[in-house]
DNA sequence: AATATTACCAACCGCCAGGGA
DNA sequence: ATCCCTGGCGGTTGGTAATAT
């Protein structure tokens, strides 16, 4: 006897969501709070499997995701993660606030495990010929300057960022020390590579991860966020009810009030964690 | 300009663990 | 103790944009 699936299949939208299911899934979690995914998408009035509903706001409609490309300090806490934790994404992701395990698990399989091949490569070389360094060649950190809040259009395909523009009144760049290609190698082999000089760098990146963090979710106009339920409805042919969808939820949608106090990135206690010896 | 290939990422799937009945 | 439900996790797939030929 197989597994009996999650949810009846037949009747339910599949694939990419549209602009609309975003806002009232959203609408909805706002309004009664996560949870109940089996039942969230009747009570929503979404022809969606509560799975995928749980899943599109787990890893795309949540306020306090943060888009943009991974910046190499973010890359280089998921290396060292990958390495302790090996694929266990959600606990990577756990310590990159902002970040969902979807993403990292997608940002490693395409493109950390090149780094990671062309590293072991570079290592296999190194011990044959140590006097070769290859340093890592990281990208170019991009900055994606369209936050959820820049757009209407709620995109759901993939897109590739391959035009950095920056605003002149962003905040200066990160000035990480470069790892030498010494310290590299060393990092390559154990998880020192933070040990050191770094008290500075731990001070920009926290400074860096507040930022992330201070600005307001702009909370939508009521009407922006306003779902015509009516014309939802008619749409999948359901019968019309009368969901109003108050103005006032949408006050209090802003980061600071969901995320807790201390939500800024505590990458130095990270960084301890991972350099202390009772980390297995 | 057209076509093929590659890169990327959202979404799906199946399995598992924990908790409640 | 057992069963069932729910939520969560990691692996995989499919569609589309970007790039190469």
């Amino acid at each position: 006897m197989g597994r009996s699936p999650c949810c009846s299949k037949e009747g339910l939208n599949r694939g990419a969501w549209t602009a609309l299911e975003d806002k009232i899934l959203t609408a909805y979690i706002k309004a009664h709070g996560e949870g109940k995914w089996r039942n969230l998408p009747k009570r929503a009035g979404l022809k969606r499997c509560g799975k995928s509903c749980r899943l599109r706001w787990l890893n795309y409609l949540r306020p306090d995701i943060k888009r943009g490309n991974i910046s190499n300090d973010e890359e280089e806490l998921i290396i060292r993660l990958h390495k302790l934790l090996g694929n266990r994404w959600s606990l990577i992701a756990g310590r990159l606030p902002g970040r969902t395990d979807n993403e990292i698990k997608n940002y490693w399989n395409t493109t950390l495990v090149k780094k990671a091949n062309a590293q072991s490569a570079s290592l296999q070389s190194k011990i044959k010929s140590p006097t070769k360094c290859r340093p890592i060649t990281t990208e170019p950190t991009t900055v994606d300057q369209s936050s959820p809040t820049a757009s209407r259009v709620i995109r759901t395909k993939a897109t590739r960022c391959t035009k950095v523009m920056i605003a002149l009144e962003s905040p200066p760049p990160l000035e990480l020390q470069v790892p030498t290609t010494n310290q590299l190698q060393v990092s390559d082999l154990s998880p020192a590579f933070c040990s050191g000089d770094d008290g500075q760098e731990l001070h920009n990146l926290e400074q860096d991860a507040s930022q992330f963090f201070n600005f307001n979710f702009q909370a939508s106009n009521g009407s922006e966020l306003q779902v015509d339920y009516d014309e939802y409805n008619q749409d999948l042919g359901i019968p019309v009810h009368s969901t109003t969808l108050e103005e006032p939820m949408f006050k209090e949608w802003n980061t600071d009030s969901i995320l807790e106090g201390n939500a800024t990135l505590d990458l130095e206690a990270i960084t301890s964690l991972l350099d202390s010896a009772e980390w297995p």
